[in-house]
DNA sequence: TTGAAAGCGCTAACAC
DNA sequence: GTGTTAGCGCTTTCAA
């Protein structure tokens, strides 16, 4: 059915290497190159990179593999690196694990199969044994957002400085008298989980205040976890005062579950929540939050997998932190004495 | 580097046909499966799709186009299509064309250069010129969400009820009395814009209304244009009593105004949005919407493609039709005489 | 049931 | 600058 670069050849009476060269971005005298565009046009060829990456044993492909597909943070992610890496002729292919190990394990299988030239991975399984084979193969892998342990210095990673962003939050609390913090974490033993908690306690630490375990909640990262946190710091006899929550959708459990409390925020409650995402900004426009740049994470990511791509040093980790921002808003009041 | 079949081949002493039938479910004698399974083992084989593709012509790859990735309605489509077509062992390509016809006709081509074996698009170019190319070498493509008229027959589409949905919801305001309905539309051209407004006018007709222009508003399917649009609809010397905001991002919006001008919901207008999604809903939780079943569209796409993918008949048209369910909030309210 | 061999469409020596 | 040729890893006749 489709044209080849035989039937050029044979349309042109050129050789199949000049045709190849022509494609490839060699030099090709000029008639010769007006025939070939002629033979093309006429033909409607079109190349077939199957063949080419057959030959080449590169594919151009990336595989992407993250927990949920349906969650803003991680498309805006996704977005930008896909929208880089495109325009480089990388394609993305996506797979949505649904944040349960044994389909992320199987995604990677499935990536492997398809010969990719990159994993980039936000990773669900945190004893990263799915990336065994990918880095035992030699293929580049790209962590983001969450760092495993058991792969330091054998993988590159782009995170966030998850310390320093709960540390941001929790000091300008400190800072303004605050001394009963409520912290609402998502799921225990995730890496973006443990780094809050540690930046949390080591502002507390800072400011000479000793960290009380009724105040550090789990809300799993979802609205609802977020609210059911929220719900039981406001049960509590000691009350916080102010409350750092650590993810978008939890931050806005904790507002509704704030507002079916009658709470006022911030004459009742200083709150800082996190990652403004652009709709939800609206909404709630006055909160003070602990941003990442979602767009620079993604950009990064790609550019750091380009330049693994390129380089023939396989296996050096290199890891791109990006810092997070505090946004002023009037969720935050000093504490009255 | 990576073991091949011809490996497989010398360590167990078989034929390559033999091997190759064993992967493929072909009969093999027992002690030869033995065999072959220890081979791949000890070799750590992995199959190469890419060589199989070349000898197969299919890459068991389907392109996807959408007009944005950072969108929840989209993104909840797509994730229900990757997890079914996934499970066929087929691979999503997805690329984000920003909304820019040229962006999409880039995408295409990119996506027929990697041979894939299908194409699901959600459309910005509203003439189908992009299709043309994909369209006359015969794979199958599916439109979802849009349909294009010029491609009318030419190709298979799944899309909601779009008239019936706005008919849904005029009737609801219509039937309490309200005669003044200000309508909240997308883009103006868009598929489901104008499916939207049919269905609008549909409705007054039956209820015996004249349209009046001035009600009907676009807003540009985003939030800041939901805004807009309600905005200006309030400052109408003969203000609508009710409204009906024909997607999600534009209700946020609205509603939003409608905040910022103390107007009252039920009481002081009636109000009917479209698609709630996770999140939002809680937000506003007593909205009274018209929903679409995303998840369902998805797994029509996913479905229906497959079975182009399977069937020969090339160019038959099927077109999907699903509809959408009206939700009873508390924001409607009878119109008092 | 198994093996030998051709060939999918391309790239890359190599020789001219 | 151009043509010839081998071969990437697989599937698939065709014979045995």
């Amino acid at each position: 059915m489709a044209a080849t670069m035989k039937d050029l050849s044979r349309e042109t009476g050129l050789g199949l290497a000049t045709i190849s060269k022509y494609f490839n971005g060699g030099t090709v005298r000029e008639k010769n190159r007006v025939l070939i565009e002629a033979a093309v046009k006429k033909l409607h060829y079109v190349p077939n990179e199957v063949a080419r990456s057959l030959k080449t044993s590169h594919t151009r492909v990336i595989g992407v593999i993250i927990p949920e597909l349906s969650n803003a943070f991680i498309t805006s992610i996704i977005s930008s690196m896909e929208d880089i890496l495109r325009k480089q002729d990388y394609a993305v292919i996506v797979c949505d694990c649904r944040s349960d190990p044994k389909r992320e394990k199987e995604a990677v299988d499935f990536l492997l199969h398809r010969r990719v030239d990159g994993l980039i991975n936000m990773a669900t399984d945190t004893t990263g044994a799915h990336l065994k084979a990918p880095l035992a193969s030699g293929i580049p892998v790209l962590l983001v957002d969450r760092l495993i342990d058991s792969l330091q210095g054998k993988v590159s990673a782009v995170v966030i400085d998850n310390v320093h962003a709960a540390g941001q939050a929790v000091q300008k609390l400190t800072s303004l008298g605050h001394r009963q913090i409520g912290l609402i974490l998502g799921s225990p033993n995730l890496y973006t989980t443990n780094q809050r908690l540690t930046g949390y306690l080591n502002a507390l630490q800072d400011a000479g205040i000793a960290p009380d375990n009724e105040y550090i909640r789990y809300g799993d990262y979802t609205m609802d976890g977020g609210y059911q946190a929220a719900q039981e710091l406001l049960k509590l006899k000691n009350r916080p005062t102010a409350l750092f929550v650590t993810n978008f959708e939890m931050t806005l459990g904790t507002m509704l579950a704030l507002q079916h409390n009658n709470i006022r925020v911030p004459e009742d409650l200083s709150v800082i929540g996190f990652d403004k995402l652009e709709l939800f900004g609206e909404i709630f426009p006055d909160l003070t939050l602990i941003r990442q740049p979602q767009l620079s994470i993604g950009r990064e990511a790609a550019n750091l997998m380009l330049d693994m791509l390129s380089s023939k040093e396989t296996g050096v980790s290199r890891i791109v932190t990006l810092t997070t921002e505090l946004t002023e808003g009037k969720s935050v009041k000093a504490l009255k004495v």
